[in-house]
DNA sequence: AGGAAAACCTGCGTGC
DNA sequence: TGCACGCAGGTTTTCC
């Protein structure tokens, strides 16, 4: 799944797919549980009301209807797309469908399920919702918020990009290629960096994901629009899953090394403790 | 308290 | 061909 360019442009790919303001018909529930049980029964007493609008939180898509929100996450496999309900195709890992007034259904489907479908009065209340930090391409995204928070913290730099109560929407692999372009070394403290180091750790961050938003999400391994055209973000990656090949600035060879269990790529040479 | 490691799952590529 | 292993876009929970 996608990092915040592939859940921003599913956002606007559906929101045009459903312009009508179409009422829900159904829910079908393939099973009880992504990660988590769905709450299934609070959901269907939204039957009958219209879609007004999807917003994306962090990595978080939201459907609103009058009577509350439904609250989406893709994890690391997740998917939505839209069909005509006249389809009858049923894929493998279809979890969730929503019927919807104009004639479509908008399908979940999750391999891994380790993505999240639950429900809020208001999203911004939602327990998984309410804690997060500031979005990256907003104004709070700040040299002087930027220091307050990393102030005291004892985090690389790598992980403090990737804590959502930091700065949300940042994953895996932006946080490899916003580091590299930032020039600054994965495992440096983040309180001892510089303002102007911390600037272009902004300015970089806002570059790359906006990039990646334009170009359509990133599809590294099954990323697929709403419609099932494959994003080609990935061809724009200069340093994530590129262990051994050239860095493009300089030809010395890309490294990888694991930072919380997860998977880090730098240039040595570009990028200095 | 706070950071590392494990957990939740399936699928795919690699190497024997 | 088959099997074991390591790896994968995220987040939460458990364990030191």
């Amino acid at each position: 799944m996608p990092e915040l360019p592939e859940v921003e442009f599913l956002k606007n790919d559906i929101s045009r797919q459903l312009s009508e303001k179409p009422a829900i018909e159904r829910f079908i529930f393939h099973r009880k549980d992504l990660r988590e049980p769905i709450p299934i029964a609070q959901i269907k007493k939204l039957i009958g009301e219209p879609i007004l609008k999807l917003d994306r939180r962090s990595k978080y898509l939201l459907f609103s209807t009058p009577k509350g929100d439904l609250v989406s996450h893709l994890g690391m496999t997740g998917t939505w797309r839209v069909e005509s309900q006249k389809s009858l195709e049923t894929r493998k890992h279809d979890h969730i469908e929503i019927w919807v007034g104009n004639g479509k259904k908008i399908i979940y489907n999750d391999p891994r399920r380790f993505g999240f479908f639950g429900f809020a009065l208001a999203a911004q209340d939602h327990p998984k919702i309410k804690d997060l930090g500031p979005e990256p391409l907003s104004e709070d995204f700040s040299v002087f918020y930027l220091r307050s928070c990393l102030g005291q913290k004892k985090l690389t730099i790598k992980q403090a990009l990737m804590d959502p109560r930091v700065v949300v929407g940042v994953g895996n692999i932006y946080a490899s290629e916003i580091l590299f372009a930032a020039g600054v070394h994965p495992q440096k403290s983040s309180h001892s960096l510089r303002p102007d180091k911390l600037q272009k750790i902004i300015e970089q961050t806002q570059m790359i994901l906006q990039k990646s938003i334009e170009s359509g999400g990133s599809s590294f391994r099954n990323y697929v629009h709403s419609d099932g055209n494959k994003g080609d973000f990935q061809s724009f990656h200069k340093v994530y899953a590129r262990e051994g090949k050239p860095c493009p600035n300089c030809q010395q060879l890309i490294r990888r090394m694991i930072q919380g269990g997860r998977s880090t790529f730098w240039c040595s040479y570009c990028q200095k403790l």
